[in-house]
DNA sequence: CGTATTTGACCAGCGC
DNA sequence: GCGCTGGTCAAATACG
């Protein structure tokens, strides 16, 4: 199968943050909750196949991460929406959303089946929103701002 | 009580 | 044309 093939741009950092210490736990921070969801329709993302866009359709940031958590707090909040085992991996694949209405980015978390320490964060889209956390290391900033002028920059 | 998280089912695209 | 994989949503549950 095919495990690296991005149509548009394609990161892939290396980031040491064993020394990082993200909890996976919940934070009683912000309070916005995304009502859209009740308003989505069963058929919302097959309007267009596969045509119009022909090279950028979705900006997909592929970064592996060294890290012993799932969840890398990149000072956004993540909902979980779905998790599904893929059969190339031995590992479950999780899927998040960003909890900000008008703010759908998706992020995508996948663990190396050769590397268990080795996660795989897919970002999908771009945040509407500035993260008023703090929380969030210089270190992870620095790579999310690149990313993120990279993705400006292919604009 | 509010929200995130969990799990199952459903759907669409692609392969054969 | 059918089957499989991958992806998302939706309802129920758990937790703060």
């Amino acid at each position: 199968m095919k495990e690296e093939e991005e149509e548009g741009l394609k990161f892939d950092l290396l980031i040491d943050n064993s020394n990082n210490k993200n909890k996976v736990g919940t934070e009683s921070t912000g309070t916005s909750y995304d009502k859209n969801l009740s308003e989505k329709n069963r058929k919302m993302m097959k309007s267009s196949p596969k045509q119009g866009l022909p090279e950028v359709k979705r900006h997909k940031f592929a970064f592996q991460t060294r890290s012993q958590v799932d969840v890398l707090d990149d000072g956004y909040r993540w909902r979980k929406y779905g998790q599904k085992t893929v059969k190339n991996g031995r590992f479950p694949r999780s899927y998040y959303k960003c909890t900000y209405q008008g703010c759908n980015v998706k992020k995508q978390i996948q663990r190396l089946c050769k590397d268990e320490g080795v996660v795989v964060t897919t970002y999908e889209g771009m945040h509407n929103h500035s993260s008023d956390d703090h929380k969030y290391n210089e270190n992870f900033d620095h790579i999310l701002r690149r990313m993120q002028t990279s993705y400006a920059n292919a604009l």
